[in-house]
DNA sequence: AATAGGCTTGG
DNA sequence: CCAAGCC
């Protein structure tokens, strides 16, 4: 999901793609440059917007009607269709310092804010990155460590690997453990950014589902506490550590493993993502990650709609004044779509 | 006013 | 607790 994923399905024409990149590039530096985090969304929802326009734009009226432009990015285009430039982008490509900013913001865990600072404590490149580890927290030297190989994404071929890995250890581990690689690999493109993997256990229920189904006595129940979610996960997580498939911790709570892994020594590194949550949460989460953000953005809107409200975690209808009730009974993706009346989706149709 | 909100780290 | 970063 994210930006990244959009862009591999973009439409065929793109007469506009100059300019939409020098938007983007634009906006970048707003946020890199002069940490203008709203101002980048305004710049990239204006690219996204030419990218997706199939007619050349040739005169300012043309660019006005498309949304997300107005009036400072309209003046931006039609000084570009005027002159063929824009002076702020010369202006932020000849500025050295930008230059930096850019290079130090591709290290995973360093944003705008942590880049500004490294450039005021004098680090100028990656390299002096490298002799100052010092500054960096745990996060950013894993970032830093496998900076080139972060930036390749992860062929379909080796995702597929990956999973089968995964399922067979983590079934090995206990039969009621289930594993899903979610993203767009779910989606059926042919490579990925990253690992994004959820599971469940069968016997795993969140709280508020045992105290709205009474299920307190339950036999051979696993009732989420603080703690449940970690003992399910680190099971999981030491096993995998144990198999030099995961090579690096970044962060690892209650219920998310954040990290790096490695299918065998011949391949990259690879960040991958690993929660576990309770069965009766696990299909609207496997809906959530698997997106497209687009479509999740339209599946709510539907249920807003139809009198529901669509999470991440769980499905519940709205009363007469608004107010939700308890979580809808969920064990298939498949449940979702019919409780909304919506024609099923598969994960390949989910644009 | 602006992507929604949660998770995690680090101070 | 808050800020930053990520998803």
């Amino acid at each position: 999901m994210g930006p990244r994923a959009k862009k591999v399905r973009a439409k065929e024409t793109k007469p506009n793609e100059d300019l939409a990149n020098i938007l983007l590039e634009i906006g970048e530096y707003e946020k890199n440059v002069n940490l203008q985090p709203f101002k980048y969304n305004a710049y990239r929802r204006a690219s996204q917007s030419l990218l997706e326009c199939d007619k050349k734009i040739k005169r300012i009226e043309d660019a006005k009607i498309l949304k997300g432009v107005g009036k400072r990015i309209g003046e931006r285009i039609e000084e570009y269709l005027k002159t063929g430039k824009i002076d702020k982008l010369n202006e932020a490509r000849k500025n050295n310092k930008s230059k930096i900013l850019k290079e130090l913001n591709r290290v995973a865990g360093i944003g705008p804010s942590h880049a500004q600072k490294l450039f005021s404590e004098g680090i100028r490149s990656l390299k002096d990155l490298k002799s100052h580890q010092d500054l960096l927290t745990h996060h950013q030297k894993i970032g830093l460590k496998y900076v080139d190989d972060f930036e390749q994404r992860i062929p379909r071929q080796e995702m597929a690997e990956i999973e089968k890995f995964l399922v067979d250890q983590i079934k090995n581990i206990d039969v009621k453990y289930t594993v899903t690689i979610c993203g767009s690999y779910r989606r059926g493109l042919e490579s990925s950014g990253d690992v994004d993997v959820l599971i469940t256990h069968s016997n795993y229920v969140s709280l508020r589902y045992a105290q709205e189904q009474n299920l307190r006595t339950a036999k051979n129940l696993i009732i989420e506490t603080k703690k449940s979610p970690e003992m399910l996960l680190k099971k999981i997580i030491d096993k995998l550590k144990k198999l030099d498939f995961i090579t690096d911790t970044i962060a690892f709570g209650d219920s998310k493993f954040m990290g790096v892994c490695k299918v065998t020594n011949d391949y990259l590194h690879r960040r991958i993502d690993i929660r576990i949550l309770p069965f009766d949460e696990y299909f609207c989460g496997i809906l959530h990650m698997t997106g497209s953000d687009m479509f999740n953005q339209n599946m709510r809107k539907t249920a807003k709609e139809r009198g529901f409200i669509l999470n991440e975690y769980c499905l519940r209808k709205l009363d007469s004044s608004g107010r939700p009730g308890k979580a809808l009974k969920i064990e298939s993706e498949e449940d979702i779509f019919k409780y909304l009346e919506i024609n099923f989706k598969r994960p390949e149709e989910r644009y």
